[in-house]
RNA sequence: GGCCCCAUCGUCUAGCGGUCAGGACACCGCCCUCUCAAGGCGGAGGCGGGGGUUCAAUUCCCCCUGGGGUCACCA
């Protein structure tokens, strides 16, 4: 009864220790199209308690990132809620009281050891070995009160087994044995993950835990916290490691994580959400571009698939383009170009010039970071002429000087116009039409590869056109 | 190394005992064509190996191999 009557509840929980990763927004994504399925809530909570990593300004960009990405959540640090606070260093409080609460239980017990002996028995053992579990309480708490610094371990039932049902992947048995006495609360009064991430998915009514495979060994860990609180179990989902191309996961040494990257590039938010989606999930049909609120509806575990996949940069690029070219509106794209162009210093003149551009751009660039670059022509006179064009308009000169009389006889440069003029002056030379193109768009351009060219002089129109007829000649001539 | 997870084209994947093993990216060719793209059509390319179970294994089980993860007072 209280089982089924528990709204499903998800969240990230994410460490502020850098650049806001990709495997994060990975993992949200998951989170949030779970949450959404099923009405249920999505929650940010920020794991900052390690003070040596804390990066400041990374949880404003983490948050960021997310709402970039569209993934927005019911509570979080910035806009509160009803577990407020949402940040682990506001709750230290909590997680001593509950490490304590293990202790008086016995699920718990104080260790006093320095970071030397510990490095000294992790060598001679092979990882710690208990021994303050020897300590009788009364000592232990003696000490503890004379302020002596210590740590609180968890203190694992041994011998014994314990059982971690992963939804993904079924039940795995863990001899607890193998499972070691975690330290529970730093001797700083920080919590660990593993007490601070149980305490506040208890106390935050989270009912689902889906998060990196990394966690899946430490989940018994979990379970035991769990059990020794008499919490009611989550259900626990792990979903693969994104790897690199190499095959290791994706790191900071082998490619790009952080997602601020992929925006710099030009990816479209929409894009990286989709491309992220299908790193394990598919759709029933076999589509690939679809949106947040389609996967939402076709969601279901059972389309997840938990091999680690790479991520693969040009897939990406391919569906950042199809966006681009397919999926966005001319009006949308526009918006989208604009900080672009304005980084590369370049004027739009008008919406109305940019959207013309674009409709003919379009097909030709798959990031917005490409645009500024492949289109510069057509928002100023500042452009390079390439090697090749540069030959190509000395090959063509004769013909040029020759079509530059024809432009500008013509009483508009709409294609109705210039496509017969142009077909009939080559016609009567006896030149294959390209013969003539290619000078004429390596004078008007400076490359080779651009828009048709009848689309293009409209868009351009006659008083640039022939300016820069003018200024190619007179280029050769120099 | 111990423990754990995983395993279909180069990559992302569909498959849930009987399929010509399907799709997408990338690659190659053709078409379109004023260039370059986009688009259309076609091609090449895969079930890691060995045992079982079964009339029948990509599919179920076991072993091996391979890959990955994890073994902190980091998350």
């Amino acid at each position: 009864m209280a089982r089924m009557s528990r709204m499903v509840t998800t969240r990230i929980a994410p460490s502020p220790t850098g650049d806001p990763h990709v495997g994060t927004a990975y993992i949200a994504l998951f989170n949030y199209v779970w949450a959404r399925k099923n009405g249920g809530r999505f929650i940010v909570r920020i794991e900052d308690t390690d003070r040596a990593r804390y990066v400041e300004g990374a949880e404003k960009q983490i948050l960021n990132m997310l709402k970039w990405l569209g993934l927005d959540y019911d509570e979080g640090p910035d806009i509160g809620g009803p577990h407020a606070p949402y940040r682990q260093s506001e709750r230290l409080d909590l997680y001593k009281k509950y490490a304590e609460e293990l202790v008086r239980s016995g699920w718990a017990y104080r260790a006093f050891e320095t970071p030397e002996e510990l490095e000294k028995i992790r060598k001679e053992k092979g990882g710690y070995d208990g021994r303050a579990r020897n300590i009788p309480p009364e000592e232990a708490e003696a000490r503890a009160r004379a302020g002596e610094p210590h740590v609180i371990r968890l203190k694992v039932p041994r011998p014994g087994t314990t059982e971690v049902r992963d939804e993904l992947r079924g039940t795995v048995v863990y001899d607890n044995a193998e499972i070691p006495d975690v330290v529970l609360l730093k001797s700083d009064g920080y919590p660990t993950y593993h007490l601070a991430n149980v305490v506040d998915d208890h106390l935050m009514g989270v009912t689902d835990v889906i998060r990196g495979e990394e966690w899946l060994v430490s989940t018994p860990i979990h379970v035991l916290l769990y059990r020794a609180f008499g919490w009611e179990l989550p259900k626990f989902y792990h979903m693969p490691l994104l790897r690199a191309p190499g095959g290791a996961k994706l790191s900071k040494r082998t490619g790009h994580t952080s997602v601020d990257y992929y925006r710099e590039q030009g990816i479209l938010p929409e894009a990286l959400r989709n491309y992220l989606s299908l790193m394990g999930f598919s759709m029933p049909d076999g589509r690939e571009i679809f949106t947040l609120e389609e996967m939402i509806e076709a969601f279901d575990w059972k389309r997840v698939h938990v091999g680690a996949p790479v991520f693969d940069w040009e897939k990406l690029v391919w569906m950042n383009g199809k966006y681009i070219r397919e999926v966005l509106s001319l009006d949308e794209l526009a918006e989208r170009v604009k900080p672009f162009l304005e980084a590369a210093g370049l004027d739009w003149r008008s919406d109305a010039y940019l959207k013309k551009v674009l409709e003919l751009m379009r097909p030709r660039f798959e990031t917005l970071k490409e645009f500024p670059e492949k289109a510069r022509y057509f928002f100023t006179d500042d452009f390079d002429y390439e090697e090749k064009a540069v030959k190509e308009i000395q090959k063509g000169a004769e013909i040029l000087r020759e079509l530059k009389g024809l432009l500008e006889s013509l009483p508009d440069f709409r294609p109705a116009t210039t496509e017969p003029a142009i077909k009939a002056f080559a016609e009567e030379r006896g030149l294959k039409l390209r013969k003539v193109m290619q000078p004429l768009r390596a004078a008007i351009t400076g490359r080779l590869a651009t828009p048709g060219m009848y689309e293009m002089l409209e868009v351009l129109g006659k008083d640039t056109v022939l300016r820069r007829l003018d200024r190619a000649l007179k280029l050769i001539e120099a």
